[in-house]
RNA sequence: GGCCCGUUCGUCUAUCGGCUAGGACAUCUCCCUUUCACGGAGGAAAGACGGGUUCGAUUCCCGUACGGGCUACCA
């Protein structure tokens, strides 16, 4: 390994960026910045008719806000650019000329409903998909079947083709994979995959060879549904730049959905109510949205660390780690072979523990941002902390905050007095009528109104525990919560005497 | 159908031939908390099956079964 250690990631700016996608990257990220390498962010715009500006756009947003940003890319610039295949498209003809002229790869002229024959005619109960293979293509219209003025002919006459591999009959193609060890494929049980589109851009076949080379990629990483047109890309290395050029390859398993099986898609967000998507994202082609793991109140930290955990481990019980950490301790040997059902429990797990573990002003103004959404404007920025501090331990996601502090800065709309109207009697609002009346007029710290708050239920023989749920209930409308003092005292006396005159008119 | 990949508690996983199979999430019980959580203690819960190799297999090999991926002018 004397190359430089360059990865690369290449999303298709349509289709978002869910968890498959986002864990990619990370690994690619963990891994060049292990081995003090650059990562790339090459975008798959092969379908221009599909391009969108701000879905390229979302993708970085998505990547900056994981903290997991390449070095180089179409917005950072570099020296590999550009990093649009768009923009790349006369370089992939030329490679695409190339292995035409070295026999390696042939122009065929097939229309789509000639494929379409083509496999109605040879469809076999044992053979259901005929393969466009070594045998197929004597009998379809090409450069191999035709002849050259034919074939110069129908060039000339701007006649649409497209440009496949031309598999060899019989050999075998292997590889190591970094993961999977070695790994071979039959030349003869793959199809001649097409590698220049009609429209002259370039599947991803060839493209991901060409622009491995052209940047230079030593590792190359990518999910495992990769991994049976690993033997096309294979041989393109092999023709075009040499196999002992080519970037070692690693296919990541498969993220799963979390009842049945099968690849987690985007569906089953919708379906089982939880987000796929990094952040919130909607279709260009459909419009069709779908709710991302940041509005759903995550921390990037938390989703990072969540992604790192499905399909990798360290090998000891640590489970939380920062970006820092797990790049030091990342390694492709220790990353799964088999795949990982999604369980959105854990998910929001790993976020509560990264809540606790962080400081209320690193997310303050987020959660700000969400009350405000909600209609519920902060004033004081260092009140709003204390509160945050008072019941982070309570909130697994950033949204949870709002209904577990939302009654310190509102009165509950609802007081939940049926809870204690049974047992309720004169002498208990007499009670809280005199303790508010006694407190002093500006702020009392919590312990204070503790001890004043049970030395009066002393002097009048109640038992303190008649009287500390109906004080909850009054200052917060439920059972849930911090403790009922730090509550009154935050809150302030005024708004408690309010909180619990308005329930005593209640009762 | 074909090719490829995989298989340890319900889920994510540890184990690189010696295992009373460990941890986490979820679940259950108890404790803490005059609320709800958090936290703490404990319980139940796993090596797909059949052959080898070996003194010894969860671990290595081979079959079978099951699961998944791919089988487009999508990535």
């Amino acid at each position: 390994m004397n190359k430089k250690v360059r990865v690369r990631f290449a999303p298709s700016p349509t289709g978002g960026l869910h968890l498959g996608g986002v864990r990619t990257v990370l690994y690619n990220y963990l891994f060049a910045k292990k081995h003090g390498g650059d990562f790339i962010l090459r975008i798959e715009d092969t379908d221009q008719s599909r391009y969108v500006a701000s879905a390229e756009q979302y993708i970085f947003d998505c990547l900056k806000w994981c903290g997991v940003e390449p070095d180089e890319s179409a917005v950072h610039g570099g020296e590999f650019a550009p990093y649009r295949q768009s923009e790349r498209k006369a370089i992939y003809q030329q490679y695409a000329e190339q292995l035409v002229k070295a026999g390696q790869a042939y122009y065929a002229f097939d229309t789509t409903e000639e494929l379409e024959a083509m496999r109605q005619q040879f469809k076999t109960h044992d053979n259901p998909t005929p393969q466009y293979n070594y045998e197929i293509r004597e009998r379809m219209k090409n450069s191999l079947t035709l002849g050259d003025a034919e074939v110069q002919t129908l060039l000339s006459a701007g006649t649409p083709y497209v440009v496949r591999i031309k598999m060899p009959v019989n050999e075998d193609i292997k590889f190591t994979d970094m993961i999977r060890g070695e790994v071979v494929f039959h030349s003869a049980l793959v199809d001649d995959k097409v590698l220049l589109k009609a429209d002259g851009m370039p599947t991803y076949h060839l493209a991901v060879v060409v622009d491995d080379h052209l940047m230079q990629i030593s590792h190359a990483f990518r999910g495992e549904e990769w991994l049976p047109s690993a033997p096309v890309h294979i041989l393109l290395w092999k023709y075009l730049f040499g196999l002992e050029n080519m970037p070692q390859w690693a296919h990541l398993p498969l993220i799963l959905k979390p009842d049945g099986n099968g690849k987690l898609s985007k569906r089953d967000g919708d379906r089982l109510g939880f987000p796929v998507f990094a952040m919130d994202w909607t279709d260009p082609k459909t419009q069709e949205k779908a709710t991302g793991f940041r509005e759903r109140g995550f921390l990037p930290e938390a989703f990072v660390n969540m992604l790192a955990m499905l399909g990798w481990n360290d090998g000891t019980e640590q489970e939380i780690f920062t970006i820092e950490e797990l790049i030091a301790k990342f390694s492709l040997e220790r990353v799964h072979k088999s795949g990982a059902k999604f369980d959105y429990e854990k998910a929001k797990w790993f976020n509560g523990e990264w809540i606790k573990k962080t400081t209320v002003s690193r997310f303050a103004f987020l959660v700000s941002e969400d009350f405000a959404s909600r209609g519920l404007v902060i004033q004081n920025n260092e009140t709003f902390e204390k509160v945050l501090e008072l019941v982070k331990d309570r909130c697994t996601l950033l949204t949870d905050f709002y209904d577990q502090a939302k009654f310190f800065f509102v009165a509950p709309e609802s007081v939940d007095v049926d809870s204690i109207k049974g047992k309720w009697n004169d002498e208990k609002t007499d009670f809280f009528k005199e303790w508010i009346a006694g407190l002093a007029p500006v702020e009392s710290k919590a312990v204070a109104l503790e001890a004043s708050f049970k030395e009066l239920a002393a002097t009048k023989n109640f038992k303190v525990g008649e009287l500390m749920l109906p004080l909850r209930i009054m200052l917060v409308g439920g059972k849930f919560g911090p403790g009922v003092f730090d509550i009154a005292e935050l809150i302030g006396k005024p708004e408690t005497e309010q909180r619990i005159n308005k329930a005593l008119n209640l009762l």
